[in-house]
DNA sequence: ACAAACAATATGAAATTTCATATAATAGTG
DNA sequence: CACTATTATATGAAATTTCATATTGTTTGT
C-alpha cells in the first residue's frame, strides 16, 4: 500500500535536479540585483562573457554564453540599441560579426563583476570553509569529465 | 598593455558560472533523450515531480520543480489535454487545483526516470569515483546553505 | 575561375514565457 | 455575520524564444 502523500525520493537525489536546484538557487539573489540594475540575467550573462572576451564573434558567444545562436543575435541586437555593445563584421570572414562592448558596456559589465564576486565571497562564507573549498573543483571536475565524454 | 585576445578570467572561475555550465552540459544529453521521447524538458520535470509527489497543488509543483506559476499553469493545461495529468480542484479548498498523473503520465514518468538513474550511474561512473562521491554532499551543503540565508 | 559544399548570421512565423492583474475561494476580524 | 485581507490560480497582452530556413560570404575541389 503506497501513501500518496509520502513523497518519493527520486527527483531529491538526482544529480541533474540538484545541479539544476543549486545553479537556480544560488543565483536567485544576484539575479535580482542584475535586473534592478535594468538588465536583463541573459544580458549579463553576455557582457560579463565580453569582459573576458571583447570582439568574440556571435557563435562563440553563443557557445560560451550557452545561448541558442539566433536568439543571441537578437539579444546583442538590443543591446546594440541600448549602446552596451557595438558590432563589426571581421575584416578576414565577412560572415562573421564581432560583439565588441563600448565604454558603457564595460563600465556596466565591470561594475557587476565586482559586485558578483562579492556576492560570491558572501555564499562561500555562509557555506563554511570545508565545504566551500570542495564546490569549485567537483564542479570543474564534472564540466571536464563531461567535455571527454564529448570528444 | 592589455592583449584583448587573451580571454580574462572572471566567468571560468565565477561560482555562479560553474554550477550554470554544470547544469547545462550535465543535462543536454539526457534531455535529448527526453525530447526525442516527444516531451519537453520542462513536462519531464513536471512528470519527475509528480511521481514523487502526485497530487500536489499547483504552486507547490512551480517550487519544486522551478516554474514560475502562471507557466506552469498553461503547461500542465497542456499536459492535462495530452494525457499526461488531471485537474482536480481540492476539497477542502476550492482555490487549489491538484495535479494527478494519469496511467499514462505515471508510465511515461517512471520510464524516463529509470533512464534518468541508468544516465546519472553514467555520469558519475565516467566523473570517477573520488569526486562522484563529493559532488552531491557539496550540492547538498550549497542548497541547504541557500535555504539557511533565506530564512 | 567555377560550382558545390560549408559556415556564420539573420529572419519569419508560431509557440512560449513574462508580468501585471483579474477572478475566485478562504481566513481573519470586529 | 458582514467586511477586508489574503491566498491560489487563471488570463490578456506584450515580449521573448524557438525552429526551420534564408541569406551572405568563404573554402574546397577540379
Amino acid at each position: 500500500m503506497k501513501d500518496p502523500d509520502v513523497p518519493g525520493d527520486f527527483v531529491d537525489s538526482y544529480l541533474l535536479y540538484l545541479l539544476a536546484a543549486a545553479s537556480d538557487k544560488a543565483s536567485a539573489e544576484f539575479h535580482a540585483k542584475v535586473r534592478q540594475s535594468g538588465l536583463r540575467v541573459i544580458e549579463w550573462r553576455v557582457l560579463a562573457v565580453l569582459v573576458d572576451r571583447d570582439g568574440a564573434m556571435i557563435t562563440r558567444l553563443a557557445e560560451y554564453a550557452m545561448i541558442e545562436q539566433s536568439r543571441l543575435t537578437r539579444i546583442v541586437a538590443q543591446m546594440d540599441e541600448r549602446g552596451f555593445v557595438s558590432r563589426k563584421s571581421d575584416v578576414d570572414d565577412g560572415r562573421r560579426v564581432r560583439v565588441f562592448l563600448t565604454n558603457k558596456g564595460r563600465r556596466t559589465g565591470l561594475a557587476l563583476i565586482e559586485d558578483a564576486k562579492l556576492h560570491e565571497d558572501e555564499l562561500l562564507a555562509s557555506l563554511g570553509g570545508q565545504m566551500a573549498g570542495k564546490l569549485k573543483p567537483a564542479l570543474r571536475a564534472l564540466l571536464s569529465s563531461l567535455n571527454e565524454r564529448a570528444s
